[in-house]
DNA sequence: TAGATCTTATGCGAATGTTGATCGTTGAAG
DNA sequence: CTTCAACGATCAACATTCGCATAAGATCTA
């Protein structure tokens, strides 16, 4: 995890980097609001802390242009002032935390987990077999980058053996997990839905174990 | 958005759900932890606001058996004490936010819009889709830079989908956000105003993925 | 109470799911 | 090598479900 400070009082600055560097962060400094907004804009950072009474430009103007630029990054706010419409500025400038001096450094360290926990809970959720990847949260499956239109059953099933690929999947196994109990055993509906994903993918995606099922090609790239 | 309030000064209560719900929030009330905790275990939330000092179950151990049972959603911890240890123990067992009593209300709406925005992964107040932008703090849209007139439950819609554009959104998920527990689950109301939305956006915004539910296209620039 | 907003009801048309017949393929036995 | 039976693939017709528009009834609000 690599974070940034911005703080122009350079004791400050150096207390934090020290008890961030203990708690196993690598961690970059700037002193003015310039120097961090450089930063900010060009490294990832993975959490940022930054002080609002900054020299050169000042912190909520640092934010306001970072979000503008489309930089997400979670930003920890701090400030000496604690006047509460500050906080609702700092807050609404895209903010994801606040701390007013002066702070315990265990209330920073906190707070800083929190910021990372959350941050790392968003990510999205793809699965992928060659060029194809699915997008299991937004729904949506993609070859080469162009997405796929899939009927709800057919993208049911994708899924399922995408997340059991490189299984050898029976019939019977999909059939349960894709309908309810009472289902018409002997259809061949299933059959049916592989035609169409192949006709879709490409037939050589789903591979056919005669006698037992079906199953997605490991990784072979 | 869906919001909880835990919290047993009767008065209080009544205050923060009467600004939430002016904020154009669904809000359900609770008066005590247990209470409380039923409530976040067993329905949806965008947001809960916590009190610490609770009858019943006290404000920490309900947020500590949330997490534990797995919920994440996003907690706003409102106390008396501002002692710091607490503060850190009320992150540490996994809040979101922190607001000390007593407290403007200004500043415990921001924290959160913060909180909702946050959830999202998103980085400001504004969410734009195409020429389309949604100002979640002053509660408007507009397309274009021409302001839009949108009834109450247009926005709500409008606006849940907005935090979660590009993911697939289930009819049910949407009823559970923006209606409170009694609230008949098939009723096509969902539909009529997903038609009003597209009479006022055009109809290419809101995407139907049949069988599934709703999507706004994701940010194809 | 009037006007705006929200909810319910209905019927149509299209997208999707299912079925069964038929055709192709596989692998083992003769 | 041929033949056969079992199994899987394919296709098109058919059935069903789903979503939408529209409008009327219900409810809220100023």
């Amino acid at each position: 995890m690599r974070m940034l400070i911005v703080e122009d009082d350079r004791d400050l600055n150096r207390q934090l980097s020290e008890a961030l560097e203990d708690a196993g962060y690598v961690v970059d400094k700037a002193y003015d609001g310039e120097e961090g907004h450089f930063l900010g804009d060009t490294e990832p950072y993975d959490a940022v802390i930054l002080d609002l009474g900054l020299p050169q430009m000042d912190g909520l103007s640092v934010l306001e242009r970072w979000r503008r630029d489309g930089h997400s990054m979670p930003v920890l706010i701090l400030t000496a002032r604690d006047r509460w419409s500050d906080k609702v500025a700092g807050i609404d400038a895209g903010a994801d935390d606040y701390v007013a001096k002066p702070f315990h450094m265990e209330e920073v360290l906190a707070r800083v987990r929190a910021l990372v926990r959350r941050a790392a809970g968003l990510a999205s959720n793809e699965i992928s077999i060659g060029d194809i990847v699915l997008d299991t949260k937004a729904g949506k499956v993609t070859k080469n980058g162009m997405s796929v239109k899939l009927t709800s059953h057919e993208f049911r099933l994708l899924s399922y053996l995408m997340h059991h690929k490189g299984r050898v999947i029976s019939r019977t196994e999909l059939v349960e997990h894709l309908y309810d109990q009472d289902f018409d055993r002997d259809s061949n509906t299933i059959e049916v839905f592989v035609g169409r994903l192949r006709k879709k993918f490409g037939s050589s995606l789903i591979e056919t174990v005669r006698g037992l099922g079906y199953r997605l090609q490991e990784e072979n790239a």
